[in-house]
DNA sequence: GTCGCTCTGATTGTCAACAATCGACAATCA
DNA sequence: TGATTGTCGATTGTTGACAATCAGAGCGAC
């Protein structure tokens, strides 16, 4: 779904206006995020600026917006290398998802029609396939798109805008975690009751499913993590 | 408190690398967050480079950043601009702004010692301070500085991450506010009971107090906004 | 009067060359 | 031998010029 396209009228919509900036933050996240350019890994303007057959000026203002983004760390004079969480920076995301997705389950409680819930168990199924097919890589995006639901139904642009964020981190990690040890495939899904909860009618026992839920799959990749600590090259700073 | 310096000896301290970027960013987020650049200001790229006395290089990445971060929105080939928050925007605000205050709290919970209680009360009383001397501007600051402490205590990375930008937008539209009609100025201070109960002993009469003072807030510039209802223009898409 | 067209000035997007800085290696000296 | 300093290649930061695009003014046809 592209979300750049502005309906005008019914089948007319705008093209998005292309820049050279854009397709290339666009290409790079993607590679990043499938993991394709693992965490530390350097990032070099010259390079990519040939790899794209673009010169230094848009290609730099693409690194700028996914630094922004948290994606990339660039030191002045020096480098930039893609960031690599450490322990500390996963549990943060998890803990953070908790606060998220109970915050979008409030806003969206009394919005979930039947088309929620038809897309909801679509997605649902959709994971599943990606799972039993062993498409580890799908599975990611599937489980993505799973809770991203809630954040699309309740309306909450600010929110949705600090989930995309979020998502990001998410899906560098588990980009990350499949490439190292490939622990997502045997897997068995999950998210059943995450699904049944969501489409039942108790909100505190889905604020406690929530917290069960990313608490499972906080445990599962925290012994995975022990032991390989790395330090976190994440700015915590603003700018 | 500069996190850039980094201490090497008594005395000694390692000097921040420069670059245009960094400080013309600095000095632009400065004049947008206090008002003396308007919501919905242009702004041109040339001129901006003439008056900061550097090459459009530099500046487009100053600008790149400033989008990321939510306080400018561009459109290709024709133009940037300083958001202007509708009514919508700041509601989400001030919803999120419970949500993750809250979730502050909680993590800050047990971290409550001597040097927070003493330093909350400091800051409180430089609030009222600068409501008192009538300086709408310092005590937007101040007020800020107040509820930041809990995010700065909590020790939550991602969580202070979220909170700079959400912070940036707060103080975008308090600017704005005051700009428009300085209603801050005269009000009452209203913080002694949020300060009380979180000196206390209960994490949920602080939620409580939280969402109560995020309503108030929220109801004394509903009645504001209303009539005034202008477009927004916050991207809701990602980049 | 209104619609559509062209032209124009302004603004942004892109490029290639140049300058500044850094990290690492080699040379030097106590 | 160890530490310090000079040098060099690589990389990033910056610049000014040029190309692409847009919004609106002006004008003519209907």
């Amino acid at each position: 779904m592209l979300t750049s396209e502005i309906a005008m009228a019914p089948g007319i919509v705008r093209l998005p206006k292309s820049t050279f900036r854009e397709h290339i933050a666009e290409r790079l996240r993607a590679v990043i995020l499938s993991g394709e350019v693992p965490p530390g890994a350097p990032i070099v303007e010259t390079a990519l600026a040939r790899q794209f057959e673009v010169s230094r000026g848009p290609l730099r203002e693409a690194l700028r917006q996914l630094i922004e983004e948290g994606l990339l760390v660039t030191v002045p004079y020096t480098g930039t290398h893609v960031i690599s969480l450490s322990v500390e920076d996963v549990r943060e995301i998890h803990s953070m998802r908790v606060t998220l997705e109970c915050f979008a389950f409030e806003q969206a409680w009394d919005k979930r029609d039947a088309t929620f819930r038809a897309e909801l168990q679509r997605r649902h199924a959709a994971l599943v396939a990606t799972i039993d097919a062993g498409d580890d890589r799908a599975s990611i995006l599937a489980e993505l798109e799973l809770h991203g639901l809630v954040y699309e139904v309740c309306g909450h642009r600010l929110l949705q805008r600090t989930w995309n964020s979020l998502r990001g981190r998410l899906q560098l990690y588990w980009a990350a975690h499949h490439r190292a040890h490939s622990i997502r495939g045997p897997k068995r899904d999950g998210h059943e009751s995450y699904v049944e909860t969501a489409l039942g009618d108790d909100l505190n026992a889905m604020r406690a499913e929530i917290a069960a839920h990313m608490q499972r799959g906080g445990q599962q990749t925290e012994t995975f993590l022990k032991g390989m600590a790395q330090p976190s090259t994440d700015p915590s700073k603003r700018g």
